[in-house]
RNA sequence: GCCCAGAUAGCUCAGUCGGUAGAGCAGAGGACUGAAAAUCCUCGUGUCGGCAGUUCGAUUCUGUCUCUGGGCA
């Protein structure tokens, strides 16, 4: 089949970068310059319930523009990528076909990269195969699933350390499941799927302001109430519920168990929320034709590039 | 004022029987395709509180001063 070329690609705004960069203010303030719908790319805020914890759109945002992705499911239910990207491709086209501009909104790198270049052929995740492997690592010895791993997909095991249990298990269980290796699989695909008009931002401030606006919100979100939110939370789920090891629920959670007091648990939180912006800027860092927003006094910036984008 | 214990990396501390020092945390960098707010990797030069003495050589021993705890008055 021949793509018709005069069909154009959906026009696409992304807007990433760390938590506590004011993605969603920014978010707010294109809102009131151009027809968006924001399609939020984040892998926690599609937890209903969970909403201080995970910086949620207040209800009052989310009335002056329309979001999407944002409480899809209970927080006993699990998700992944393949969900995500499933789900917001059609969205893409919809919004598109409104005349409206798709704005994905979020810091969930793995997620903005998989729905504008698709993902590879591969299997989703099948539970009770994770287990059996973590099992037989634990009876079989360190390192069994490794040394498993370089006779299957020896690509593969080069890629991934061996202290990466997550990592090595996800790729024998493509094996498991498909009969082919996950190096190959992935070898053909490298997210060059990609059929939008993109447009991509990465908010950001200078480091030590960023660590300062992460440690403050962190203390706004306890003023807000996160304390009761996840103590609602465990009166209707399991302390072993996945959702809840997500940081911020997870230093909560000790706290209520009396592992750590009050002080510990919000420096832990702030911590932790530090060291996953960083890890989210090393993951952003490396996304392809990016343009880096000081949020301090560039979001001007951001308005004049999309009005040329809009035009071109 | 006197006695005791400290003073070593941004923080908490270890150590050097005298040959200029190393952990944890913080911090920095990196990886990442159905668990991704997850998971994993790499990175440690600092007047060893100041000054003087002993010594070939002092962060280490001695003296003294400063500071910080604790105790006694």
């Amino acid at each position: 089949m021949i793509m018709d070329k005069s069909i154009k690609k959906p026009k696409v705004i992304v807007v990433c970068g760390p938590t506590g960069s004011g993605k969603t203010s920014l978010a707010m303030m294109l809102a009131g310059h151009f027809p968006i719908e924001v399609i939020s790319a984040d892998s926690r805020q599609v937890y209903r319930m969970m909403d201080i914890g995970t910086a949620k759109a207040t209800a009052e945002e989310q009335t002056v523009v329309r979001h999407h992705m944002i409480d899809l499911i209970d927080p006993d239910q699990e998700f992944s990528v393949a969900e995500f990207v499933d789900q917001a491709r059609p969205l893409i086209t919809e919004i598109s076909a409104r005349g409206h501009i798709p704005c994905i909104v979020g810091g969930t790198g793995l997620y903005i990269r998989a729905l504008l270049g698709g993902l590879a052929d591969l299997p989703n995740g099948d539970n009770a195969l994770r287990q059996q492997l973590h099992k037989r690592e634990k009876n079989d010895g360190e390192g069994t699933l490794y040394r498993l791993l370089q006779s299957i997909d020896p690509g593969a095991a080069e890629s991934i350390h061996p202290n990466n249990l997550v990592r090595i298990v996800r790729a024998i269980e493509v094996f498991e499941l498909t009969g082919k290796r996950m190096s190959d699989l992935k070898k053909a695909h490298q997210f060059a799927h990609n059929n939008y008009d993109v447009i991509k931002f990465a908010f950001n401030f200078p480091r030590e302001e960023l660590f300062a606006r992460i440690n403050q919100r962190t203390l706004q979100m306890f003023d807000e109430g996160l304390v009761a939110e996840v103590e609602n939370l465990v009166k209707k789920y399991s302390f072993s519920t996945k959702s809840l090891q997500t940081l911020g629920y997870r230093e909560v959670l000790r706290y209520l168990k009396g592992e750590i007091n009050a002080e510990q648990m919000v420096s832990d939180v702030q911590k932790f929320t530090r060291h996953y912006a960083k890890r989210q800027l090393t993951w952003f860092r490396t996304e392809p034709e990016i343009i880096w927003v000081d949020s301090t006094n560039e979001s001007g910036k951001v308005v004049q590039s999309i009005d040329n984008y809009i035009l071109r």
